[in-house]
DNA sequence: TTGAAAGCGGTACCAG
DNA sequence: CTGGTACCGCTTTCAA
């Protein structure tokens, strides 16, 4: 009964055009006389013609490249971030979206420079990256975008040069979060919080620290938050660390994991038994194991596969130059404890 | 260089047999001969072809019709989930799928029934039912779907007729969260815990209470819970029950509000200024307002947007007889604090 | 049991 | 500036 949508022929007919012509309104292309844009126009106002994308990318038939620039950590993190983009792969080969993943070195600006610099833009429409910020990756990527290459932050921003092209959780807000998880999950009234982060040129870990340190100051005043100790991610170099940090400090009651593998941290916590309270971040295997056995006591997390949808989002809507709802699309800032894990991918 | 994805036609002359043959054999229509099967199977295989959805949805111009039925309380929950609903109409209108809302009488099987009976199976094929599992709306729903229409159970789970066909999140571990939460957050060494429920019909209220329950009694065995109130989103009705239960017990020191309709509670509490520990169910307006102003401490919450896009996802894939896996489609058990609270839509 | 051909809603090239 | 028309990848009559 209910007459099905209009097309272009509804509009072509209605506006006494031809298709041709509808089309080059609708794609706002050249040569067409204004009163013939308005005629279009109003047709189609008036019929409600929505167009079909999925119609229109079939016809048109462009591929979009993506490369997604990932660390090469030994992170659980990094890897389920990777698996997501291939399983991605498939879905959005329907919908002409090839993507690609290039592992760089971690924590390394030229690793990111020399990567950025060998994109071919013939090959690639636009890059997602993980990477410091720094001078150097912050010029590598303005010769990218002079390419003619998208580019946008994942998981770390880079205000600096990607402003609104970042695709991840707002860290302040997740360091706040387990600043207030942490402070009322321990019951002493008072001692020491230990705080583990990658690097100090990650944004992310920076953001994560500042709310951190602003919940605890307001509302844990009772807690003494502990210098940071930089893990890089190396396992090896927290099984020194670690045995050091709580010889030094012996009142520690709690520990705020911001970094991305906790292979290191959840070896050393496995052979205590004390009433520590554990936040870490990024469900992975491990720490889902971690979880399981109470060696954590929560998890922050960010889902892998939301992001990559997101940032694929954003990389095409730059390209086509549309609107793209950058708080609509924002990723969430999960918390998982034993009893909310999701099932087992 | 890489060349483009397959295509029925690449199959077609690849196997030696037409397009139409093909077709039949992609969406397993009969009127084939088994060795023509295999050959295009093999050619399939070797070229690696995957159909592409778009283009067929374009050619099929199938139109799928379903109808929500949501409870007409007065809830921001199902309000959300209504304006989910008109939210993915724009965009499913796109992919041939109409969305319709049809509001009942809030735990009245009647009225679920009389909804259900008069559902046209010519203008539906798919209804997302929100309802008690009584054996009139069993009957009603086994009618329905004689008469050739999908249904699935939203939110509450009806297991007795729609096995497998639930959208929406495992409420025992809903129950179990709030209560590791709870007894996490409450300070005190002992105390009681009051614990409101929509309807003792309501099965996911139920399922909630027993994880509840079982996570107290196993990790917090000092504090006492108390018998369910049931509610039934009936604001002026808390205003009356809420005093005279803490009149009655006058060390309450947690409540889990597992109800949808946070209002009479969020107006009880305001006036009270105490360390009672609350933690209720659903991101709405009010309760947001209320983690914001401490009112509440956590909030447990479904993703209102993934159930609406996975309900239809669920009743497409029913009807197309294709899998569907619903693992992999469960809905999140979203824990929100003040910290980590999404922007406002 | 199979194949040819006409679309689905758009796009893009080529003429006029 | 505008129109005609041949596709895109797949489905669906209608005949053979």
């Amino acid at each position: 009964m209910v007459a099905s949508k209009p097309t272009v022929n509804d509009v072509a007919s209605h506006a006494g055009v031809s298709l041709a012509t509808v089309d080059r309104v609708v794609n706002g292309r050249p040569g067409v006389r204004t009163v013939t844009i308005e005629r279009v126009n109003k047709s189609i106002n008036e019929l409600g013609y929505i167009r079909d994308t999925a119609a229109a990318n079939l016809a048109r038939r462009r591929l979009y490249r993506f490369t997604f620039m990932i660390p090469n950590t030994d992170s659980g993190f990094f890897d389920s971030l990777a698996s997501q983009i291939e399983a991605q792969t498939g879905v959005l080969s329907t919908e002409r979206t090839a993507l690609e993943i290039k592992r760089i070195t971690a924590f390394d600006s030229h690793s990111v420079v020399i990567a950025l610099d060998s994109l071919d833009n013939k090959a690639t429409d636009g890059v997602a990256l993980i990477a410091p910020e720094t001078a150097t990756v912050r010029d590598a990527i303005g010769r990218a975008r002079a390419r003619g290459i998208v580019v946008v932050a994942l998981i770390s921003d880079l205000p600096s040069s990607l402003r609104n092209h970042f695709v991840g959780i707002d860290n302040r807000s997740a360091g706040q979060t387990a600043a207030q998880l942490l402070g009322r999950f321990i019951k002493a009234d008072k001692g020491s919080i230990l705080l583990l982060i990658n690097s100090r040129l990650a944004r992310d870990h920076l953001e994560r620290r500042h709310g951190f340190d602003m919940i605890m100051s307001e509302h844990f005043p009772q807690f003494k938050v502990l210098p940071s100790i930089e893990a890089r991610d190396d396992t090896e170099l927290l099984e020194t660390v670690l045995p050091n940090a709580f010889n030094e400090w012996d009142d520690i009651k709690g520990v705020y994991a911001s970094m991305s593998s906790n292979k290191g941290l959840i070896d050393f916590l496995g052979n205590r038994s004390d009433d520590l309270m554990v936040i870490a971040h990024e469900l992975t295997p491990l720490s889902r194991n971690a979880l399981q056995r109470g060696v954590f006591d929560a998890l922050i997390s960010q889902d892998t596969g939301h992001i990559v949808r997101s940032a694929v989002r954003l990389m095409r809507a730059t390209i086509e130059a549309v609107p793209y709802n950058a708080l609509q699309e924002r990723i969430r800032i999960d918390i998982f404890m034993k009893e909310n894990l999701p099932p087992e991918p």
